[in-house]
DNA sequence: GCAACAGTTGAATAACTATTCAATTATTGT
DNA sequence: ACAATAATTGAATAGTTATTCAACTGTTGC
């Protein structure tokens, strides 16, 4: 399947004398595509300062979308697409009370991936 | 400082009867904008399904260039593009053999975070 | 020196995303 | 019913980013 040498015609660029058992041997190891790429959508939620203002305060404490703006200096609007993010990803979860919409922490574990980066940042 | 009710006039859209107990007691807690803006970087280094191969890929074995671009399908340029965000966020190192560049991961570090998240993943 | 190749880089493009704005829904109190 | 306001939503905009392409650097072997 994969040729020790790789040879392609006159122009170069792409020929490639990769080693073929240590790419082998990588990829019986890879997870599905599936995987990577959720993975990849996990961290992406958490890629933006906002949202890691977010997670960060509903780590502390239960918020409504209008402490979180106060507290963050930006629009109800702006709060609201962001924890729509966050809701599709279910890292976050909500209850209404009347007007209210109290939002915290789906769970104990996205904290653990929150700190896991926080531990990261803060040892630099 | 935080008034209990933040009246603005007429066209309503910003007013928010946030609580400011709440609000300040959370505050408090919250780290320094600049460290929030860390973990978001450190995040978004991960926020990307060719990069979230690289590094799982690398977290098996040390692998130049090539090896990855052979791996994962995509061009070398693509890789060492990628690979040069990776540097930049000290999540890669990398030594140079002959005509070769061998990367592999930085530390330990950026492995658990990795982990971590993976099993977010295949928890759901 | 020259040809071949590994890797890097800058520019261009296409796709994506955060925020803003305006409009809308739903709930509360009068 | 009406006014006020919490929250959501869709569209538009501006900024960001992944990939491609072409050119370039540096190393090896002839």
């Amino acid at each position: 399947m994969n040729k020790t040498v790789n040879k392609t015609k006159e122009h170069t660029c792409e020929v490639d004398l990769f080693d073929p058992k240590r790419v082998a041997s990588v990829r019986k190891k890879m997870k599905p595509e599936g995987t990577m790429q959720a993975l990849a959508e996990t961290f992406k939620a958490l890629a933006d300062t906002t949202r890691v203002k977010i997670i960060f305060a509903l780590s502390q404490q239960e918020l409504c979308v209008c402490d979180l703006a106060s507290l963050l200096k930006v629009t109800k609007s702006t709060v609201s697409h962001q924890l729509r993010i966050l809701r599709n990803m279910r890292l976050v979860k909500y209850r209404k009370e009347g007007k209210m919409v109290y939002y915290s922490l789906d769970d104990d574990h996205i904290k653990n991936l929150f700190d896991e980066g926080l531990r990261h940042v803060e040892e630099m």
